[in-house]
RNA sequence: GGCCUUUUCGUCUAUCGGUUAGGACAUUGGAUUCUCAUUCCAAGAAGACGGGUUCGACUCCCGUAGAGGCUACCA
């Protein structure tokens, strides 16, 4: 009797900080795996080491991932019937079920105190042995262990591994793995204040929570073998396991905050989309069945696969994800594109000495839509079009093939055709009108376009004189040629 | 040190024993062009090494080397 198995996995995140690159990929995969079989996606908060924990983690967590299209099933924030889902709530659950162990003989309470374990050690370490807890109070009686429990010692209880033999443990992405069970260490599962440890708390979790698929990092791969006996200590069904490589940085080290941003937020402020970030985090370890490499977030849940991910780690190309970045943002409406980029703007408009138009404020970013990486940008490359005059060196006027000299009389003979233009002041129109005078100039293109663009922008690089021009309007387009002129007789009158 | 994982262009990867080893980013060259960007075209660029298995290996096996992870009463 096969009935369809019903798919459930987790994200199981420790409150320890803000939402890292690497925790991302791992909560995407697990999402997209959950969507892409018609599963279930939970949010379980890991929060059994009180020392590490940070305020508000849980919520910044929450803030990202909603920001990102990555939703819960069920969760702390949503409840649900496998509740509760933070794990200190859940003590009571972890020492009944501790107690099968005790019962069984799979697991045991181990007295020695601190000093005594850090003592062996060193001992170990000075002779080249692995270093591992000796199992000295692996044969304590129930008796003897109780007396001492009377006598007021703490204590910690441990797994009891096999003393030979292999262990077989089967990963999805890379297959069976071995283990002698000799190289096991009896780790802690219930420290002496009565919290689990991972190891314990997150095998109890996602048996009772009935996960199906196990998704987390390959960091986690050597203490596979002792969940996996912990299982089979329970007498439960196994989950299948999927042990996410690893994202390494440009030099193949640990992402780390020493080369650059590895919080999401980090690129949330700087102007990534989220589109970008889960289109890029996607194709850390997966691959479709096709060439295809641009996703969005739907057609991932649909095409996801474990079929499609490979088992090494994969560095962080920030070049790829600032392409990427830019492909989305060209895709973009203008209205989408407004809304996005004006946080980046507020102070611009406000110190702007004119009344910014939202229709002036769409066609300004409209033009460097196509230039855009990063939604941030938008200040720098934007900033001529909020003052009255932009600054800039009289030798910028100057093109590349051209002097001074020549540099002003064609600006003035700009200026004065302009000045009695009387043509609708389109960028087409304009365009198409400047060209013709240009030709009857019998000048070079580039000898009059060149500095009427650095009039207009102030810019090395820029849109082009029509179109900035165009949103500019007559009067100052004017303004700025002729304050161009000045700035040349201001150099060669000096 | 021990254990585990991993290894195709600079980077992400395709290939599930037989291919001119494909795509994308990046790079270089070209077209468009006043600049940058966009767009288009083109080029260079890879199976870590050594053994097997096989008619045939990037693909399977073994070894070596590199890289990474773990080795806590942290996750």
């Amino acid at each position: 009797m096969s009935e369809p198995e019903k798919v459930r996995l987790r994200l199981a995140p420790s409150p320890t900080g803000f939402l890292h690159i690497g925790n991302l990929r791992t909560a995407l995969f697990g999402y997209l795996l959950a969507k892409s079989m018609h599963g279930e996606f939970i949010l379980r908060i890991e929060d059994t080491d009180e020392k590490r924990e940070v305020e508000g983690a849980v919520d910044s967590l929450l803030n990202v991932l909603t920001w990102l299209g990555i939703n819960f099933d069920e969760g702390p924030h949503l409840g649900g019937d496998y509740g509760p889902y933070i794990q200190t709530r859940r003590l009571d659950i972890y020492q009944k079920e501790i107690q099968t162990l005790l019962d069984n003989r799979k697991a045991y309470r181990c007295f020695c105190t601190p000093e005594r374990l850090t003592e062996m050690r060193e001992e170990q370490q000075k002779n080249k042995q692995a270093p591992r807890y000796d199992r000295h109070c692996r044969n304590l009686s129930e008796d003897e262990a109780q007396a001492k429990i009377k006598a007021g010692e703490s204590f910690v209880i441990r797994q009891a591994m096999p003393l030979d033999g292999v262990v077989e443990v089967y990963d999805e992405l890379r297959g069976a793995i071995k283990f002698q069970a000799e190289d096991l260490d009896d780790h802690v599962l219930i420290k002496a204040n009565g919290v689990p440890t991972y190891q314990f708390a997150s095998v109890v979790d996602d048996h009772l929570m009935e996960i199906s698929h196990v998704t987390r990092g390959e960091e986690w791969l050597p203490s596979f073998p002792k969940n996996i006996l912990l299982y089979q200590a329970f007498g439960w069904i196994l989950p299948k396991f999927i042990h996410l490589p690893l994202i390494l940085n440009k030099t193949g080290g640990k992402l780390s905050k020493r080369q650059g941003d590895v919080f999401v937020e980090d690129y949330k402020t700087k102007g990534y989309l989220s589109e970008a970030l889960i289109n890029f985090c996607a194709f850390l370890g997966w691959h479709g069945k096709t060439d295809q490499e641009i996703f969005s977030l739907e057609e991932l849940e649909k095409e996801f696969s474990i079929a499609g991910m490979g088992a090494s780690p994969a560095v962080f190309d920030l070049e790829k994800l600032n392409y990427l970045n830019g492909y989305y943002i060209r895709q973009m409406s203008p209205e989408n594109l407004v809304d996005l980029v004006k946080p980046y703007l507020t102070e611009a408009i406000a110190t702007a000495p004119f009344n910014i138009s939202d229709e002036y404020l769409t066609k300004i970013i409209s033009l460097e839509q196509e230039r855009l990486k990063v939604l941030g940008e938008i200040t720098q490359a934007t900033a001529y079009f909020f003052v009255d005059q932009s600054e800039y060196e009289a030798q910028l006027l100057v093109w590349k093939k051209s002097d001074a000299e020549k540099t002003k009389t064609n600006l003035q003979t700009l200026a004065d055709y302009l000045a009695v233009y009387s043509g609708d002041w389109t960028k087409e129109n304009l365009e198409s009108s400047i060209k013709q005078l240009i030709a009857d100039q019998g000048g070079q293109v580039g000898d009059y376009l060149w500095p009427m663009r650095v009039a207009l922008t102030g810019r090395q690089f820029s849109p082009g004189p029509f179109e900035v021009a165009a949103v500019l309007g007559k009067e100052i387009t004017l303004k700025r040629i002729k304050g161009a002129i000045n700035i040349l007789n201001l150099e060669s009158g000096s």
